[in-house]
DNA sequence: TAGGGTGGTGTAGTCAATACACTAAGTATC
DNA sequence: GATACTTAGTGTATTGACTACACCACCCTA
């Protein structure tokens, strides 16, 4: 047991993880194993240990949790309000992150903790504590990420990127930017801004059912080169 | 005493006030009353309460210790390295915020704890904690924030405008930007800018050396109109 | 009443964002 | 093997926002 002068909250991380499945925009979650709202839904995540950051126990349950490697976790929110867990006090930190589906392999097989993506229009009914609210602002979150895309500003969006593999078409870029963001992009528009400020051709190309496109990935840093 | 199954971290708010005095940016910075770091000067702020969110918290803090009402305050960074204090583990929520150094009554008179308005480019060699860090980080908030003002976008970037009092001419809001920013704006832009987004005149002039200025205030907000 | 100092205004040029339609290349079908 | 189908790939004209820039107005003081 441990002992303290004043009560003290338990610091959770919280992550919502997206995916494009059959371009389907997903969020993973994990049913709950323990009491409060055990069975229900929830956002993956776990309690702050004294030896790492927030941000570090957001990478470690994301690891945990789909073997994919914590970078590019966002911070996005902080809950705490009094009551959200009916039992304990608990501030959750929120991230948001993006993965390749094809690179996941989840938890779930292994232990009685089952994960799943879903739809993030078909989310279950019930979800425990106020997940339904972080998952609203997640979505938020990654929307204002994909919209920095066509915008020339500082720091990279990587979140729709993130959700590719290392490579892709231009044409799989933009589908995924569109669910994100859930609307149109202008084709010829949206090619000039990505491929001017973020990208470079691999060389390769992807075969398709048609007409193969050229393959590009995340350029590694500008250092400054128009600047 | 409180007991609990796992460790948990303290969490506090600390926020960094900043005010306009004769031209110069101030932080408010408290002097430490216990250990560790006694005597030392810190950013103020405060263990988060079990009944309290943690803006609510800052909000708290920063009324007991400048009379400001806590509206305003823009959450900007979590500070969790271990061993960031190098007794207790602490988990630190950072807000910003800007008040008008005329509403200030500042607590330190009734109390040992002083309190103190450092320029931001005179600050003590020595804070408490990562207190410079903070500090840093949060100059950069209230810059980027005042940035916003020229830019036409949807939040409302509060900062600069809660320096100044209720009602100010041009000039002096186009002062207070230039010391955020730390460089000079347009005169004609910014006032073209500032006018068109976010002000309204209040008919009154304030009335000093030379030629009287109209005094504007911030618009209530802007339903829509040209959407 | 003259001069100093701050308050206040408009326009032209540049650059970024937008809107828009056809050809190219490979696959599947007949 | 020719044709139709599907996706990949490209340029320009227009619009709107941001930038740069110089003078007169008004009040106070001497």
């Amino acid at each position: 047991m441990f002992e303290y002068e004043f009560p003290r909250p338990a610091v959770a991380a919280d992550i919502a993880a997206f995916a494009l499945d059959n371009g389907k925009l997903k969020i993973l979650l994990v049913r709950r194993g323990v009491e409060p709202f055990l069975g229900e839904w929830a956002l993956p995540g776990g309690f702050v240990l004294e030896d790492e950051t927030i941000e570090a126990c957001a990478a470690r349950e994301l690891r945990e949790e789909t073997g994919v490697d914590g970078e590019s976790l966002i911070q996005f929110g902080i809950y705490s309000e009094p009551g959200r867990d009916p039992r304990k006090w608990i501030i959750s930190i929120a991230y948001v992150t993006a993965v390749h589906l094809a690179q996941v392999v989840l938890k779930s097989g292994t232990d009685a903790a089952a994960a799943e993506w879903f739809s993030v229009d078909q989310l279950p009914a019930v979800l425990a504590f106020d997940h339904h609210d972080i998952i609203k602002d997640a979505i938020e979150a990654l929307r204002n990420n994909a919209l920095l895309l066509e915008r020339q500003r500082r720091d990279v969006p990587v979140l729709a990127f993130r959700l590719l593999g290392e490579t892709f078409s231009l044409s799989a870029l933009q589908a995924a930017v569109e669910v994100i963001v859930g609307n149109e992009r202008d084709k010829r528009n949206f090619r000039k801004q990505v491929v001017e400020h973020w990208l470079e051709p691999t060389g390769t190309v992807s075969t398709g059912r048609h007409r193969p496109a050229l393959n590009y990935r995340l350029r590694p840093k500008d250092p400054g080169l128009h600047e």
